[in-house]
DNA sequence: ATGAAAGCGCTAACAA
DNA sequence: TTGTTAGCGCTTTCAT
């Protein structure tokens, strides 16, 4: 432990012959103290280099800041499932230094739903909000009220063009799609690949990949100008005709060796990757869903990339911790994060 | 925020019919109370609940924790200099919340120093220890003292065989050998691999890098067994000399063309490469030194193997900070941390 | 062995 | 606009 030489605002109401009182008002710009005595106490701020004393703010509070999360309702083992232990891990180690956290949890297929969630969110008060946006325009309903109330937010994953938020996290779609092209081929032209996709059957959906395939494709195209992309689409609500449906394209194209997908599903298509397997065969997908990971680990998948969607969260809400505690801007507004390369030598630790 | 509804010492001190002050006696130990008082005042704790509040506790003592981290000093763009570099960004985060760091940086080649460093670390008399231990037994002496004085530390990097650190952080050096004989050999059987090193004058200095070493062959024996190794050392104090060393060897080995080094100064042979250029070579080295990432990003490097010692150090410091504050242990004692892919195509946001 | 009381530095309600 | 004051929950000293 250190001695405590500090200076407090005791020190600088006397320096400054005012009271304690006012000196906490200008601390926290509250209003209703003159423009002489504000400048005063900044100046003996600078001075005496005053520090605040954390544990006496939060403790006299006797409060605690609450952070509201609003993520898609997740199925086990589901993109949106990692995310939400990563909120529950922060949870625990910001809960330590007096912030709680809250899930709010919409169905991402539903407007409605995505819309009575806000309202509650806005109910419970939360003085910061983590959100991952489904829908462009409730989602800008939702800022501005936030802004009404100056309450400060942060985007995961995607982000809308409206601004006014903290902070963004997500990864560089375009440029995933960009890597994801490499770690197929290799480094090396082919001649074809299938790009096995999801059919999304509510329209209106945005389909967040398109960003990630439009990268693949430029990718190709500068380093495999000749390689034919076939598509075939799965319905993932229909498991048991997945298997049939890629048995029946491969007859047609038994060439075909290399296969991606720009969704985190790639384990809807592990049953038949095993019932079909080929030494030489390439198989990329995204994101580390548990059966994603088995599927890389044994070698049904040849590379995963990923996000560690949890680190995003943990990002996100100590950017809006450090924001409500201590009025304490991110360095950076958009943060782009890092792509994780998994490959069943790096698995085991991720 | 959210309104607190916490139990005190007070209530467990009404509860009890005792006084705030003996009940802190027996939260702490502090002796001088009866069996009785103690009983009664463990049930108290237990039926209501109790949670000591920890801003009030700090508070009231008057001081604040301090974390030592012990690392070897470090040239500019090292392995070690990215290391300091996490520990500022978590000192500012958890300076935040009450908790100074302060470096003691020792030279990695003179155990005096190390000795003499751990000796100021001491005076410093720190809460917690974070360090990166490069001789065997001074650091054994080290933690002998550490645990007389009831000082939690934990290890970075790597880990004597002896016990009793709170945790351990660092990255599992015979797997990533591993990783890298696949990443060297794309997953095809190879003919030739050249290994760069670097001449160690002192002696008796331990190579971190012979585990690293040991996990490459063991890959190379199961995947290409009929490869030839070949090592070239060079002298990082002698930097004019590598480019002739390695010419003079590729003079009799044209046809070589994976190179890999296990150290992180795969930055060393990039002129060389540069001026000999080969668009079919493999080029393997390890951690995210900003020589290392230009040669990456420019295509000179294949890929690097690293393994964010900023993010390292912030786990270690935080696991410390938890212990300190809450008395919480880590979840688990070993924490092997995941090895990061790079290559040109997501280096950018690493 | 136990209790009483004075603070730790800050906040917030009230008074002036 | 400013000052005063009563806590926040805990530690610590001094009595008893």
């Amino acid at each position: 432990m250190v001695q405590n030489g500090q200076i407090t605002i005791h020190d600088i109401a006397r320096r400054t012959g005012l009271s304690k009182g006012t000196v906490d008002r200008v601390l926290h710009d509250r209003g209703g103290v003159s423009r002489k005595s504000k400048e005063k106490v900044m100046a003996a701020i600078q001075e005496l280099g005053y520090e605040p004393n954390v544990y006496a703010s939060l403790l006299a509070k006797k409060e605690k800041p609450l952070i509201a999360v609003l993520i898609p309702k997740h199925e086990p083992d589901s993109f949106w499932e990692l995310a939400a232990s990563g909120i529950d891990k922060s949870a625990e180690s910001i809960g330590a230094i007096g912030v709680d956290t809250l899930h709010f949890e919409y169905d991402q297929y539903d407007l409605d739903s995505f819309r009575t969630t806000c309202a509650k969110l806005l109910d419970a008060n939360p003085s910061g909000v983590v959100i991952a946006p489904m829908f462009q325009e409730a989602t800008e309903g939702l800022t501005q009220e936030l802004h009404k109330r100056d309450i400060p937010y942060v985007f995961i994953d995607s982000k809308p063009e409206t601004d006014g938020c903290l902070a963004y996290f997500g990864m560089p779609l375009y440029k995933s799609g960009y890597l994801c092209g490499d770690l197929l081929t290799g480094g090396q032209p082919v001649q074809n690949v299938l790009i096995v996709r999801i059919r999304r059957d509510r329209y209106q959906q945005s389909d967040p990949t398109i960003n990630r395939r439009a990268g693949f494709m430029d990718y190709m195209l500068e380093h495999s100008p000749d390689c034919v992309l076939s598509n075939v689409f799965i319905d993932p609500n229909e498991p048991d005709k997945i298997e049939g449906t890629l048995s029946a394209w491969f007859e047609d194209h038994p060439q075909v060796r290399h296969i991606v997908m720009f969704n985190s599903r790639i384990h809807l298509i592990v049953p038949w990757l095993e019932s079909h397997p080929d030494p030489k065969r390439r198989v990329v997908g995204f994101d580390n869903l548990k059966a994603n990971m088995e599927a890389l680990q044994r070698g049904i998948v040849t590379s995963l990339i990923a996000q560690r969607p949890d680190e995003q969260v943990r990002l996100a809400i100590e950017a809006l911790t450090e924001f409500i505690l201590f009025r304490k801007l991110p360095a950076r507004k958009d943060n782009y994060m890092h792509m994780d390369i998994l490959t069943r030598y790096n698995a085991e630790y991720y």
